[in-house]
DNA sequence: GTCGAGACTGTAAACCTTTACATCGATCAT
DNA sequence: ATGATCGATGTAAAGGTTTACAGTCTCGAC
C-alpha cells in the first residue's frame, strides 16, 4: 500500500550472501551460477519481492523489450482485432505493447517518434499505410527502426509487409459468384490510388477472365469504400439502366451501401440481387439480408506481424518481405442463385 | 539508417560550452538558465539532434510517464472507443499508453504487473471491473499503484471510477418510451450478479414510477446482455402470451435478439412494437429498423478517466471518486407510438 | 571596503542494472 | 611439482539523466 522503496539487487545480494553480479546471472543466465547459489538467491528473491527494475535495464541494454504500433484509428474495428493479434504475441514473447493513435496527423506522427528515438520502444508497427512523417526526410538523419506494415503496405519501400492477399481473396469471392451461376457481375469500388482497391479489382477480373467471362467497363463502378459511395454507385447503374445481377463490392461499408439503395427501392435480395463483400467487419452479420463476405483473418494478421518484427530485431533477415495471408469465404445470405439465369 | 550512437547530454554540454546540469535545467526549468546560455544550449541540441534518453531519466525520477491499461478484450468496439479517449488525453499530457489485453486469464493479468512492479508504468485504468489478480492477496504486500476503473467499477473497493451514468440513462430511455404514449413497456436483462444491468433496471423502474405507472413483474425478463438472451426473453413473452408496446432492452446486443425474434415473426417494427437499446454500439444504425438507443460518450470517458489518474499522480486528491457522465438518446427507427395507445 | 543577496553555473552523487575482466580454487595433464 | 584449464564468483565500469549542494560573480546597501 505504501509508497515504500522496491528490493533493488543489493538488497537480494546482501540476503543471499553474494555479489550482486552474481544474482544478476543467477537470474538471466542461470546455468552459469551453482545450483547451492541459485538456491540461495532464489529464496532471497522471494523474501524481498524483487523484481528487477526495467528501467535500469533497458537503459544497460540499451533496448526496451517494447514495440511501438502506429494507427490511424485505434478505434477502427478492423485494426482493434489486429491490435489483439499483435498484443498477443508481443506478450507471449515478452514484449510491451505502447499504442499511438495518430488519426493521420502528422505532428502526432512525429511526436510519438520521440519513443523511438529515446530508446522507450525497440521496433515500430505501422498500419499507417506511409512512413511516420518526419522519419521520411533525409535531413533528419534519423537513425531507422526495425519496422514491419501491417493492413496497409508503405508504398515505394522495402518496409516488410503483413497482410491480407487482396488478388487472391476478390478472386475467391468472384468464382463464388460465378459458382451460383452469375454471368453479369459488377465490382463496386474502382480506385486508381487506393492500392487495397485496385487488387480487389484484379482478382474480380482475374476470376471472370478465368471463367471466359467478358469484362463489361459499364459494371465497374467508382467507390472510395464509403458506404455513401456504394449508394451512389448503386443509384448511377438504375440511372444509365446498366444492371447486374451481382455486386462484387470492394469492401463491407460499400456492400451495405449497395444493399441499403437496393432495400429502398424494394428489392428482395438475394432473389432479385446478391451482393458480396469484403473483410467481415462485426456489422456484417447483423445487416439484412446478413452478408456474403471474404473474412480478414485479422488476429493471425496481427501475430504474423509481431512475429516478423521481433525476428527483425533478433537480427535475422526474413526470407520473404511479404507476407500474404488468405482470406476464407464467409458464405451468409446476400448472395443466391441469379433469378433467371 | 545506421545503428549509430545516439548523442547524449554531455554532447550538447561539450558543444553548448556549458556542463551537463546546465544542459539539463535549460531543457527542463529554462526559467533557471541566463538567456544567453539557453539559446546556446537550444542551438547545441539542435545541431546534435539531441533527445533526452527516457530510460536514464525514468530511472533517475522513478517515473515513467506510462499508463498501463488493462482491458479484457481490446477489440471490443465498446472498449477501443474508450481506448481511443484514454490514449488522446494521455498523449496531450505527454505520457505514454501500453495496453495489456488480459481475456480475464488472471495468468496474464498478474503477468502484466511486472509493468507495474518495474517501474515502467506509473498508473493503472481498470477495463476488468476487477483488481488484477496478484494484486488483491495482501501477504504479496505489493504496492498499489494509483489506479482508475473504467466503464465497470471495481465493486467493494475504493477505486475511482469513471463511466456512464446508468441509472439516468435508462430513465431517459423509458421517460422517451412513456413520452411516445407507451403503457406497457418491458425490461428485458433483469440480472442479480451485473451491476450494469440493476443499475439500468432501477432507472426503467424510476421512469414508470414517476409517470404514475405500474410495474408489471410479468415484464420484467432475465437476460445476461447477450444477443441470444434478447430472443430467448421475446419468445418466453410469446409463449406466455403476456405481451407489451415497447421493449427497453439494458442494451444493444439484447435489443438486437429481440428484433430478430419480432421480425421472424414477421411483425413490423415500430408499428407493432417499439425498442429501444443502449450503448449504440457501431451496428446500432445498420440494424433494420435501425435502433434508437442510449449513446455512450466514450470518447468522453476515456478522456476523463486518464485525466482523473493523472491527477491522482500528480497527487491530488479529487473530491468525487465517481465519475458519471450523460449518455444521449439517440432517435432512430425503432420506436414509435403504440399501435392502440 | 565589506557584506549580503541573488542569479547562474558546476560538481558529484544517485538511480539500478549488466557485463568485461580479474581473481581464486580445484582439477588434470604432464 | 608445475602449469593450464575450467568453473564460480567478485570488482568495477558504464549506461544517461536529475538535482542537492557548493561555488562564483555581480550589484547594491551600508
Amino acid at each position: 500500500m505504501q509508497h515504500r522503496k522496491l528490493a533493488t539487487i543489493e538488497d537480494v545480494a546482501a540476503i543471499a550472501g553474494v555479489s550482486i553480479a552474481t544474482v544478476s546471472r543467477a537470474i538471466n543466465e542461470p546455468t552459469k551460477v551453482a545450483d547451492e547459489t541459485r538456491r540461495r538467491v532464489a529464496e532471497a528473491v522471494a523474501r524481498t519481492g524483487y523484481t528487477t527494475n526495467a528501467m535500469a535495464r533497458s537503459l544497460r541494454m540499451r533496448r526496451s523489450n517494447m514495440i511501438l504500433i502506429l494507427a490511424p484509428d485505434v478505434g477502427d474495428p478492423n485494426f482493434s482485432n489486429i491490435l489483439v493479434g499483435l498484443e498477443t504475441e508481443a506478450s507471449k514473447r515478452g514484449y510491451g505493447v505502447l499504442i499511438g493513435n495518430t488519426q493521420n496527423d502528422p505532428a502526432r506522427e512525429a511526436d510519438y517518434l520521440r519513443f523511438i528515438n529515446s530508446n522507450q520502444a525497440d521496433g515500430l508497427i505501422l498500419l499507417t499505410g506511409h512512413l511516420p512523417y518526419g522519419i521520411g526526410a533525409a535531413g533528419s538523419a534519423m537513425r531507422l527502426p526495425p519496422m514491419v506494415a501491417v493492413n496497409e503496405p508503405v508504398s515505394n519501400s522495402d518496409v516488410p509487409f503483413v497482410g491480407v492477399d487482396n488478388f487472391e481473396g476478390a478472386r475467391i469471392a468472384a468464382e463464388h459468384l460465378i459458382a451460383q451461376g452469375h454471368r453479369r457481375i459488377a465490382f463496386i469500388g474502382h480506385s486508381t490510388s487506393k492500392a487495397v482497391n485496385k487488387l480487389r479489382e484484379q482478382g474480380y477480373r482475374a476470376a471472370l477472365s478465368g471463367a471466359g467471362l467478358a469484362i463489361d467497363p459499364l459494371l465497374i463502378l467508382d467507390g472510395d469504400g464509403t458506404t455513401e459511395s456504394g449508394r451512389a454507385a448503386t443509384e448511377h447503374m438504375f440511372v444509365r439502366d446498366v444492371l447486374p445481377t451481382a455486386f462484387l463490392c470492394v469492401n463491407d461499408a460499400t456492400a451495405l451501401g449497395v444493399i441499403i439503395s437496393l432495400t429502398a427501392r424494394k428489392y428482395d435480395l438475394p432473389r432479385d440481387f446478391s451482393v458480396m463483400g469484403f473483410d467481415d467487419i462485426s456489422f456484417a452479420s447483423f445487416v439484412t439480408p446478413s452478408l456474403t463476405t471474404m473474412k480478414q483473418p485479422r488476429h493471425r494478421i496481427g501475430e504474423g506481424a509481431m512475429d516478423l518484427l521481433l525476428a527483425l530485431l533478433a537480427g535475422e533477415t526474413p526470407a520473404n518481405t511479404e507476407v500474404l495471408l488468405r482470406s476464407e469465404l464467409i458464405v451468409r445470405n446476400s448472395v443466391g442463385a441469379p433469378r433467371r439465369a
